[in-house]
Parts: C-alpha cells; sequence; structure tokens
DNA sequence: GCGGGTGCTGCAATCGATTTGAGTGAGAGG
DNA sequence: CCTCTCACTCAAATCGATTGCAGCACCCGC
C-alpha cells in the first residue's frame, strides 16, 4: 500500500502538501499531486488519521438481534441519519449474548466516536462508558439498571400495554390471555403492567393463570399460546407482547384450528413482518422503528457536538399507536 | 483517554512492559500492571495498534440491504465464522445505491483487513481491489462484470430457474407467467434464463407477453403481478423470482380474489420471512442463506492466511433446493 | 526601492501502541 | 567469589497522516 509520501515524492512535494490537498486546502500543485494519486492508487491509512486527528467519524450500532426486522429498521433509521451528518455506521451483533456483548463492546469501543447500544439485558455493562472522558453511549429500546447517566430513547410500552387494554375492554372483553416476555426484560415488564394495571382498573383483573412468560422468540409463543388457549374455559382474547412470539402464537391458533376474530380476538406489539399478507389483517400496537433509531443518532450527534460541556442526559420516550385490523371483534353479547 | 504510558508509570514500568503484558507475554509486575490499568479503565487505542501492526483484525461486509432478511441471515452466518476466528465484522448498508456503495467502500477499505461485498449492481466499481496489494475482496450472491479475479460464492440460480420450471412441468402447467427482475441483475437473468430455457426445451416456450420485470421490491411485485394476471386467458402458474417481489405477487393474488392453487400455482425464489404463516404453504427454491454468508467468511480466512502468496480465485457456487408446498398444484385435466 | 501583507510550502513534532536491540538483575554452577 | 545464563526490562525507533511554526516568494502601495 502506497502512504502519503509516495504520493510526496512521486508528485515532487511534501507530505504535508499532500495531505493538505487531500483535506481541501488550496495547494499550488494540485494536479500534479492528483495524478500522482490516481497513478498509485493511493488512499489514506485510517488508522493512521483516526490516530492523529483523535476521531474515527464512525459510530457502531450494536444490536442483539439483526434478523429481527425491528432492529434492522431502526438500524437504516440510524444510518440515515449518520450518513447525512458524515458519520459512518458499523453494525455489529450480540445474538442476546451478555458474554459476546462484552466482547464486541471492549473491541469497538476504541474504534469509534460513539456507540449506540440496544443491551442483550437490564444487566448489560455500561462500565467502559461511565468515565467522564469515555466516548458517548445512547441506548436505545431496553434500559440497564440503574443507567439513568447515558442518553435513551425508548417507546411508551407501558402506554402500549395500556391501549391494547382498553381496545380489548371497549370491544367488551373481560377475559383475556397474556403472552409476556421474560421477567428480566423492562420493555417486556412495561408492556405487561401497562395491560394488568388497565384491566384492573375497569374491575376485570387479569388472572394468573392466564399470563404465561415465552422466550421471545418464535418457538416460545407457540408453546405458550397452546398453553394459554388449551385450557377448558378458553379466554376470549390474546395480547402477545413482541412480534417474534405473536408468529408463534398465529401458529398456535391455526394448529388449534381456531378462527381469529370469532374464536378468539388477537393484539399483537409490534409489526409482524409480512403483516400485509395475512388475513385477517391484525391489530398491532405499532411504534416507529425507523424513527427510532434516527432518534438515536441524532442524540448521538449533540452529544458529540457538545462534546467537553457537561450535558445532562436526556431520555425520549417516543409514542405508540394502535391499528385496529380485523383480528379483534366485540365479545358476542351473551345469551340472556 | 488513558494511555499506555499512563499505566506504565503508575505502575512502575515501561510502557514496552506493559505492552507485553497486555498480548500475553510473561511479565514479573504483571499484578502492579493489572492493577493499574483497572482503576485508570485503561483501554488500548485501536487506532495506535491497528496503525504499528498494519492489521485490524476486522472485516467489512456490505449488503445491499440490510432489511432484506436474506441479507440478515447471510451476515448472521459470516459473523459466527468470523468470530470463531477472531475477526470482528462490520455491516454497511447501501441501499442499492451505487453512489453510496463507492462511497462505503473508498470509507471502509483502510479500516479493515478485508472486505466481504454484495455488489449493488453489475457496474459496481471493485477498481481498489484490483492492485496487487490491496485487502482482499470476497463477492457474495452477485457479480461484477468481468471480475473473475476476486473469490466469489454465488447460488445456482439458473438451476434454480430451472428446477422451477421442471416442477411445473410435471405438473402438467404448459402456459406459465414469469416475475423476472431488473436486466441489470445478473442472478435474476440466470434465474429467468433457467426457467425459460427448460419451458422452451419442452416445447412451451414461454410467451414474451407472460414476462413482466419488477423492480425487486415489494411495491413492484404488487404492480406487476397485476399485469400478468388481469389479461383475459390468465396463465395457469407464476413464477416469482425473489422474495420481496414475491410478498407484493401475493397481495395481488389475494386482491384479485384468486385461490391459490386452484385458480393459479405459485412458485417463489427464495423463503419469505413468515412463510411459516401462510397457507397454503408455498412452494420455493430455497438456498442456503446462513451457509452462503459462512462461506464467504471462510473464504476470506484462507485468503487472509495466504497473503502474499499468488492464489487462484476460487468461485463456489451452492445448490439450491426446491421445497413443494400446497401452492402448486396440478392443472386440471383439460375437458374433452 | 522598501515595508508589510498574503498565501503557500516544508520541516519536524505529534498521536499511542508495538518492537528491536541493548542492557540488567537474580540465581545457578564451578 | 566469579562467571554465565536466563528472563525480563528499558529506551528509542517505528507505523502514516496531520499540524504549528518558520520561511519564502510574490504583490501591493507608498
Amino acid at each position: 500500500m502506497s502512504t502519503i509520501h509516495d504520493v510526496a515524492r512521486a508528485a515532487g512535494v511534501a507530505a504535508s502538501t499532500v495531505s493538505r490537498h487531500i483535506n481541501g486546502h488550496r495547494v499550488r500543485r494540485a494536479e500534479a499531486i492528483d495524478r500522482a494519486i490516481a497513478e498509485l492508487g493511493f488512499t489514506a491509512s485510517a488508522s493512521a488519521r483516526n490516530l492523529r486527528r483523535g476521531s474515527t467519524q464512525a459510530i457502531a450500532m450494536i444490536v442483539p438481534d439483526i434478523q429481527n426486522p425491528y432492529y434492522a429498521a431502526a438500524v437504516a433509521g440510524a444510518e440515515s441519519v449518520g450518513r447525512e451528518n458524515g458519520l459512518r455506521l458499523f453494525l455489529c451483533n450480540t445474538d442476546e449474548d451478555l458474554e459476546l456483548e462484552r466482547e464486541v463492546l471492549a473491541d469497538v469501543i476504541r474504534r469509534v466516536d460513539g456507540v449506540i447500544l440496544v443491551p442483550a439485558s437490564e444487566s448489560s455493562s455500561t462500565e467502559p462508558f461511565q468515565s467522564a472522558s469515555a466516548i458517548p453511549l445512547v441506548l436505545m429500546d431496553r434500559e440497564t439498571l440503574g443507567d439513568l447517566r447515558f442518553d435513551t430513547v425508548l417507546i411508551d410500552n407501558y402506554g402500549g400495554g395500556a391501549e391494547a387494554a382498553e381496545h380489548l375492554l371497549s370491544l367488551g372483553h373481560r377475559d383475556v390471555a397474556l403472552l409476556s416476555g421474560p421477567l428480566s426484560a423492562s420493555q417486556a415488564r412495561a408492556r405487561e403492567m401497562g395491560f394488568i394495571d388497565t384491566f384492573a382498573r375497569a374491575g376485570a383483573a387479569v388472572s394468573r393463570r392466564r399470563i404465561e412468560r415465552g422466550n421471545f422468540r418464535e418457538d416460545g409463543g407457540y408453546q405458550s399460546a397452546l398453553n394459554l388457549l388449551t385450557t377448558n374455559d378458553r379466554p376470549s382474547a390474546l395480547f402477545v407482547i413482541n412480534n417474534m412470539m405473536s408468529v408463534g402464537a398465529i401458529r398456535a391458533i391455526r394448529d388449534l384450528k381456531l378462527r381469529v376474530p370469532d374464536d378468539l380476538s388477537l393484539v399483537c406489539f409490534d409489526q409482524l413482518p409480512m403483516g400485509s399478507l395475512l388475513s385477517p389483517r391484525l391489530t398491532i400496537i405499532s411504534r416507529p422503528m425507523h424513527e427510532q433509531g434516527a432518534m438515536a443518532m441524532r442524540l448521538m450527534l449533540t452529544r458529540l457536538s457538545h462534546s467537553g460541556t457537561e450535558q445532562p442526559p436526556r431520555r425520549l420516550v417516543m409514542p405508540v399507536e394502535l391499528v385496529v385490523g380485523g383480528a379483534t371483534k366485540a365479545v358476542a353479547p351473551v345469551p340472556v
């Protein structure tokens, strides 16, 4: 690989002149330098430049699962905002694995100017970012225990759960089931609480046996849905707390030969990837996936531009939206 | 940020000793150094290390669309192989945009030890990799014009198109439609040719008006499928050439109130993300998505370990598989 | 013709970690 | 007690690009 000195020699100038030319200063022998660059196929070494400049013009985004279309959309949002501002985005995957997350963080932390992290769990370690001189960290979608000192972009999980509940209540459902996630996931807990609280306030508390905890994945959703729906007194509606488990739940419903919405009303949190193909259309709590990623990057940008000055951490809670489809329906009036 | 010298001072040794300790050599004052590192929260600067070492232990993977679940799976495959071998994978998105791809390549090329690229188009520029001293490039899934000098992992597109055709022929279909992609996409052309050639050889050439070219995206699939299916003499089967367009096509079929497979048999190239939810089950040409990414990374690894020595480029063509679902069915015997 | 800008240019220092070649000390063996 | 290893340790050079500073040429106005 050729260096800036090779170019300088070929063009008959000093290396510093080449450097200045590359970086947009006016220079007398510009054409000669350009010619030399083209001839040698020169590209500046990122390592050397980063070392000297003390910055990399790059952000790392670390997500638990790239294959989840939700995160893929958030990444796309972050990337486009980053690009508009001259920042490259590097994406890393942690497979929901805490150990791998630590490793990736340690590796990445000195390679980039900032990190956008979707923590694999509540106990994810943000330690390397806590020193005052560390690079900025923006948390997205999930919170970590007691980390209030970082910028955070969340969605209104509690409100989403509550909206789902209100919708079902308004349709007359009083006996509903809840397919929730692991207790260690704060966002699932919030959705769950919003749902349960709302039913409780309406005097129709959700019974404990109507609640199952899945693993957030399709297989867990399938199994838990089976458990909830194979009792003698089937609930009239089901609320599933994330998209992957919804897929499993829908499969279970189909295998049980239940018809939606006639036998069961269904509300899901999050869009499904190919939701447009399902009929009836799902009733979902929808969130601004792309926008959430974009917002995380915007927080990063302001953090970077005010670097040095002390800024209080910002917490953004983005609203969710109930989208009613054919998958929910009023309960049949009880024959008197 | 603290440097290796700060650690050395705190531990009362020379910087070089700290460096050796970090890199696994035996050192007398190891505990003192560890203590100093922990106290200062020291992490080695990647830029400085990379500059000195001349390598980054990282690979960039550049794909046209992270939101396509196919690429997400390939990325996951490449990542896990990379990780097993101590290589970090950075992912970049090009949005199928040639200009952006150039930019990303230029930016990334000196930051990593190698690049796995899914070219945005046949005319993607691989120029920066052509010099003998450049870092290795592995092409995946698509080819670029005349670039036979790079390692490449493809799938058997022609064979996949042919298999789809044979399946339909074996079911008695003679008048079929083809929803293909832009002419500039070599893989789409190959699938198309496999399909057309096979029908032609069977004496049932696909008529030009039965062929539409979509944009590889859902909206294009929808529109083109409408065009193909709203003629007076509807074809008995439809072959859709990629997964995103399949989604659009299925929506179109539904909007036209056609029943699959009674009114129309359907074969799709590639799995759909939530294919498990569709009924009838799709008939698809399936390819090893995860494995294709893993293979690309393996080619990269051997390329890196033989760096310096001249190696002929390797071309891998991975087999595809016909998975028959309820979406295809024999044509009704013509009443005599 | 001279003083003072203006606008480049080159030299050398610098970023932080690694590595080489030249020590240095402890301990073993004679 | 002396010498010779062995096993570290240290100072200095290095990777390649950027940048502060001094220098230089040139032009302008007086």
